[in-house]
RNA sequence: GAGUCCAUAGCUCAGGUGGAUAGAGCAACAGCCUUCUAAGCUGUGGGUCGGGGGUUCGAGUCCCUCUGGACUCGCCA
């Protein structure tokens, strides 16, 4: 059960993985910078690109190199060195306008329409791949994620570790990564025992076979408050929870419709999503396999007794001993984690192993790699606990117990509505005349990225404060916003097509691309391929979000400054599409990596 | 008690390996729709980056300390 209790940031800014060694060095700007600079400075290019910064105010330039670190070395004020190194760019290079020695630093401005044409073009040319790199080939990834309990409510919680998975799979796998999306599933447990119980007394066929997750969670909750005035029915649950576990037909017919009747509700909302997966073994699929699990601790002697019970003593790191198992022989959570972590490896060989769970677990997971690296695996190192926050309510927490809940689908449903209302008070204004399956599925994409996009908007550590009026705010920095800046900009080129006229560039000076919106845009399509990356290294989707974002602001104001159809010349308003075209398609990408799906329209 | 994490604008948050004047969004106020979609744009106000030391050319960023908060710590999952 991955959602047993919540707390909030451990985690934060631990990296997911480091960058595999045979990273490239990017055909780039700033590796053009680098190659101009290594003569004169003797520094290794990769080194230099990693030092070049972007001024503060795009007047003082587009790239600088800062020369206070040689100041050392070359015993010279970094001014002086600034000034020296000016002195030694050659001149005539194509894609350099000019450079400028300012304090310590050595300033470059590019030349902009060709850059701006540079970096439109290389969007445009990898359209869909545009940010893909073939860095991940021949690498497997498995990425746990979601992990709702059986019989339980589908909660906002599970929808954090679902944006947060679905989103890292996109992401991988646009970096070429083979991608393994599990599904562990909380199918395990007393808790099974009491259902059964519970089904027996008091269950629905009817409203099982209607709405399963509600007669559950109906007669889980009955069972709670009846046990409370006859414990014996605990140790019943434990009782039939044994028997389940021994194998008992009745037991484990009843469990696998339970779980087939869940499934099948997750698995709505999961398509809502867009979300799929390779694998949902839930934790008793990796029941029988702990024995041999056991075993290889014993043999290894790290299994020790202990009031009882088998632990594996990890003192020597600080952490508490790993219970694996019980005192009354049963297995316990760790063990189900060390069976399942050997088993995907065996299964698929991993080169990493992410685990897409709340932030509470991070000793759970520490203790059960700390384990396997005790047992000899040596590939317990590239297991990784990407934790993430509570969602939680201003002044409380969620509690499923007491009903005190969001759950996914009341969310998207108000969501969903919210969008509808927009949509069609525009279209009255607009005097559009949208059909209803278009708004229907408008407000539905709309609704749900919006959803997608709270839980990715934020470094994934943080607490997410639930607020109605937050979620239902479409303004600023919200999926709306960034979908109805492609809208328009689809529009645009829609309208474009429609008269003939095409994205296109041209070497006549009028179509030059050099304005500072254009510049802006420019350098948000440069950025974007190393954002995607870092997303990757760091499992923090959040990266991309905010820079989608941005370069969906740059977009608007653009589109406030100047009229792209209505530009001067002819060629200006082709080159112009040429640059729409490239941030539009971007934009589109990158909401993809975010499991969220454009619109054309809105 | 031990350990982990957090503290930046009224609110929610950004500020990769220390670098130029600490940035967004929301909220507030003032503007912009006969012109490509106003779910947009522009402007204004709002900060001793929790307090105090230290490291150095330079600290929101690194170290120490204090305060305040969240969470975890062998037989739940």
């Amino acid at each position: 059960m991955r959602f047993h209790v919540q707390y909030r940031g451990i985690q934060n800014g631990i990296p997911c993985g480091e960058p595999f060694a045979d990273w490239r060095l990017p055909m780039d700007v700033r590796t053009d910078i680098a190659g101009l600079l290594a003569g004169p400075t003797g520094l290794d290019p990769a080194a230099i690109r990693d030092l070049l910064e972007t001024p503060p105010d795009s007047r003082m330039g587009d790239y600088a190199f800062p020369c206070f670190p040689l100041a050392k070395t070359m015993r010279k004020a970094p001014s002086a060195i600034a000034a020296a190194l000016q002195d030694l760019i050659p001149a005539g290079v194509s894609w350099l306008d000019r450079t400028v020695a300012v304090g310590g630093y050595l300033n470059f401005y590019l030349d902009r329409p060709a850059f701006v044409r540079r970096q439109a073009e290389e969007a445009r040319q990898a359209g869909d791949r545009f940010g893909a790199s073939d860095e991940g080939r021949g690498r497997t990834i498995v990425v746990e994620f979601s992990s709702p309990n059986i019989a339980k409510p589908f909660h906002v919680g599970h929808a954090f570790s679902t944006a947060l998975g679905q989103s890292l799979y996109r992401i991988h796998a646009h970096l070429g990564y083979h991608v393994v999306r599990m599904n562990h599933l909380g199918d395990y447990g007393t808790q099974f025992g009491k259902l059964i119980s519970a089904y027996r007394r008091w269950g629905d066929e009817a409203a099982l076979e209607a709405a399963p997750i509600a007669e559950l969670l109906r007669i889980y909750v009955r069972f709670h408050e009846a046990a409370r005035e006859d414990p014996a029915l605990e140790d019943e649950a434990r009782t039939l929870f044994r028997r389940l576990e021994d194998g008992a037909p009745e037991e484990i017919a009843l469990w696998k419709r339970f779980r087939d009747l869940s499934l099948k509700e997750f698995g709505r909302v999961y398509d809502r999503l867009d979300v799929a997966f390779d694998n949902d073994n839930g934790e008793s699929f990796y029941g029988p396999m702990i024995p041999a699990v056991v075993e290889r601790l014993r043999e290894r002697g790290l299994l020790e007794e202990s009031e009882g019970a088998f632990v594996v003593r990890l003192d020597d790191l600080g952490l508490p001993p790993c219970i694996v198992l019980k005192s009354d022989g049963a297995t316990i959570y760790a063990s189900r984690d060390l069976a399942a972590a050997i088993w995907r490896k065996e299964q698929y060989d991993f080169d990493r192993n992410l685990y897409v769970v709340g932030n509470p677990q991070s000793l759970h997971f520490q203790q059960v790699f700390a384990v396997l690296e005790k047992a000899g695996y040596a590939w317990a190192s590239t297991c990784r606990h990407v934790g993430f926050g509570l969602v939680r309510f201003p002044d409380r927490k969620l509690s499923t117990r007491s009903g005190d809940v969001v759950l996914l689908d009341d969310l998207l449903q108000e969501c969903r509505a919210a969008t509808r209302e927009i949509i069609d008070r525009n279209a009255a204004e607009r005097g559009m005349n949208w059909d209803n399956d278009l708004k229907d599925d408008l407000s539905e994409r709309i609704g749900i990225g919006a959803v997608i996009y709270t839980f990715l908007k934020n470094s994934r550590d943080r607490d997410i404060v639930f607020s109605w009026d937050d979620m239902l705010d479409f303004d600023g920095e919200t999926a709306p916003y960034v979908l109805y800046t492609y809208a328009r900009a689809r529009s645009i080129l829609r309208k474009g097509e429609a008269a003939g006229v095409l994205p296109a560039w041209s070497d006549h000076p009028s179509a030059a691309l050099a304005a500072d919106d254009e510049m802006a845009l420019a350098r948000m399509l440069e950025g974007f391929p190393d954002m995607v990356r870092r997303a990757a290294e760091s499992c923090e989707p959040y990266l991309l979000t905010r820079h989608v974002t941005a370069m969906a602001r740059s977009f608007n104001k653009y589109y406030n400054n100047e009229s792209i159809l209505g530009a001067a010349s002819p060629e200006l308003v082709r080159a112009r599409l040429c640059l729409v075209d490239a941030v539009s398609l971007s934009l589109r990408v990158g909401l993809h990596l975010l499991g969220i799906s454009a619109v054309e329209r809105m």
